[in-house]
DNA sequence: CTAGGGTTAG
């Protein structure tokens, strides 16, 4: 609840067939004095405040929005423009639903939504991820003969986007009559919302082909399709088309060029471009953080977040202390870990999510702390999930596996319980199980599995060698030289066991299926 | 009064 501010409470409705104008109840309660309608309006249209209007002021306060509400009530002839001052607020603030709720009102009482109403609607359905009440809003639209707007029909593609619906997204993409920069990047953003990177870039292709230019915008979307694509060539390619159309270095344009270096392994171009930016915000800083710790530049990471917290005085959110606790992971910092985690709840009145837990876990498991790591999981407000079971099963596969007989088997149990379907699960307890050699569990185990008909889903890595990307699976053997490649990998581990002592029962793990 | 954008573990 804490993340809805001081916004007021959704579901409630002026109720249409009261003709009198009356507050509404909320507002009779409230305990700020506030403004009273019957003193006569303190807007009107023209002067009506968007409560929304710079997100970065915070939420707007609660008044606004029953004050909006009451002036729509009590009010007589409003034009259509009124209305869509209060559907914007709506939909950009934490109660996105609200716009809906307006939009019916409008039908009922109101004048006949126009072509400003839309995008505003279907902005809210979007950050609602309401497909049927959207789809509903696009059958008015074409009642209402609006269809053709090209905002309308950017914000569509949007809208489509958001909520998976790429064939839809794609559909009206296809018939409109004419097409923006904007349309273009919608489009090439809905297929990178819904995974389908290659098809973005493809698209993007096409943009060129038909002569657009991109933006700013259509950059940061590129950007971070290479990211997740771990693609580096391509993304220095946009880098360069950034320098090259002299695009300024906006926050956002400088955090998903932060972000493709680091996730495409280059964290020095990362940490340059960082350097160089000429405005950060909590995002940006968090990029960097991650990536640091993805590297396993622990102890930069954390020196980086320190210095943000106290010099830049940036406020830390949730996905900074994601890249926090990550590199408490990977330094083995548990203390550290501990005490991070206690800020970000108890100083920055952070709720934690699953992946915080799984991070917390994960530190307390990797430094053997087992029993610890069962009890924090037991301790949780909330129920834990699948990963966070397999982190910790993961940790009792490497740490005094003979010894965590007691922690094992509860994990174990409580994870099979959990996800009895998931294949992956028995593969990593057969595997935990070999690896201490007992054999008859390996074999009830492979049984159950025979029995219940379940696989391992295939894991899918790429690779870019000589700027072409390789996409494979688990057990891929359509990649060429397969034996050259195994040879190739045998010798690797071999390197890794005697410059880093990696043991035998971990590379037999890794290797497995 | 309108459209598209960045960060998320193992």
């Amino acid at each position: 609840m804490a993340l809805y501010g001081t916004d007021p409470q959704p579901g409630y409705l002026i109720p249409s067939s009261d003709r009198k104008p009356k507050l509404p109840f909320e507002y009779r309660f409230h305990k700020t004095p506030m403004p009273l309608l019957s003193q006569g309006l303190y807007f009107n249209e023209s002067t009506l405040p968007n409560p929304c209007s710079n997100p970065d002021h915070g939420p707007p306060s609660r008044w606004v929005y029953y004050y909006a509400r009451g002036l729509l009530q009590c009010a007589l002839d409003l034009t259509p423009l009124s209305w869509n001052l209060v559907i914007r607020g709506y939909s950009s603030s934490s109660h996105p639903r609200e716009a809906v709720l307006v939009f019916h009102e409008m039908r009922a009482r109101g004048p006949s939504p126009n072509k400003f109403t839309f995008p505003f609607l279907l902005k809210a359905c979007a950050r609602t991820l309401d497909f049927e009440i959207g789809k509903q809003v696009q059958a008015y639209i074409v009642k209402n003969g609006t269809n053709s707007d090209i905002y309308v029909q950017n914000t569509l593609i949007h809208f489509y986007g958001s909520c998976g619906k790429i064939l839809d997204a794609r559909q009206v993409f296809e018939e409109m009559s004419l097409r923006t920069v904007v349309s273009w990047t919608a489009i090439i953003t809905a297929y990178v919302e819904n995974l389908q990177y290659e098809e973005s870039l493809k698209t993007f292709y096409l943009m060129r082909i038909c002569r657009f230019e991109p933006d700013q915008t259509t950059m940061v979307v590129l950007l971070s399709a290479c990211a997740e694509l771990g693609h580096l060539n391509k993304g220095r390619l946009f880098h360069a088309q950034v320098i090259a159309n002299g695009f300024a270095m906006s926050v956002q344009l400088g955090t998903a060029l932060v972000n493709m270096f680091a996730k495409c392994g280059n964290i020095d171009c990362a940490y340059r471009v960082f350097s160089i930016m000429p405005e950060r915000n909590v995002w940006s800083w968090s990029a960097m953080i991650i990536g640091l710790a993805q590297h396993g530049q622990a102890g930069e990471a954390l020196r980086l977040f320190s210095y943000m917290k106290h010099i830049k005085s940036v406020v830390p959110n949730y996905v900074t202390y994601l890249g926090v606790l990550s590199a408490c992971t990977h330094a083995g910092l548990v203390e550290d870990g501990y005490r991070f985690f206690h800020d970000m709840v108890h100083v920055h009145k952070i709720e934690p999510m699953m992946t915080h837990y799984s991070a917390m876990v994960d530190t307390l498991g990797r430094n053997g702390r087992l029993e610890e790591a069962y009890k924090f999981i037991t301790d949780m407000p909330i129920a834990a999930d699948g990963v966070v079971w397999r982190t910790l099963l993961g940790a009792c596969s490497i740490h005094d596996v003979r010894n965590a007989g007691d922690v094992r088997e509860k994990v174990r149990k409580r994870l099979l319980e959990l996800e009895p379907a998931r294949g992956e699960n028995y593969v990593m307890v057969s595997n935990m199980y070999a690896k201490i050699g007992l054999w008859e569990e390996v074999v009830k185990v492979r049984e159950v599995m025979r029995e219940e008909g379940l696989r391992k889903s295939a894991g899918e890595s790429s690779i870019e060698v000589g700027g072409l990307l390789y996409t494979f699976f688990c057990g891929d053997d359509s990649q060429g030289d397969c034996p050259h490649i195994y040879r190739l990998l045998d010798v690797l581990i071999l390197h890794m066991k005697s410059t880093i002592g990696i043991d035998e029962g971990n590379s037999a793990f890794w290797l497995s299926d």
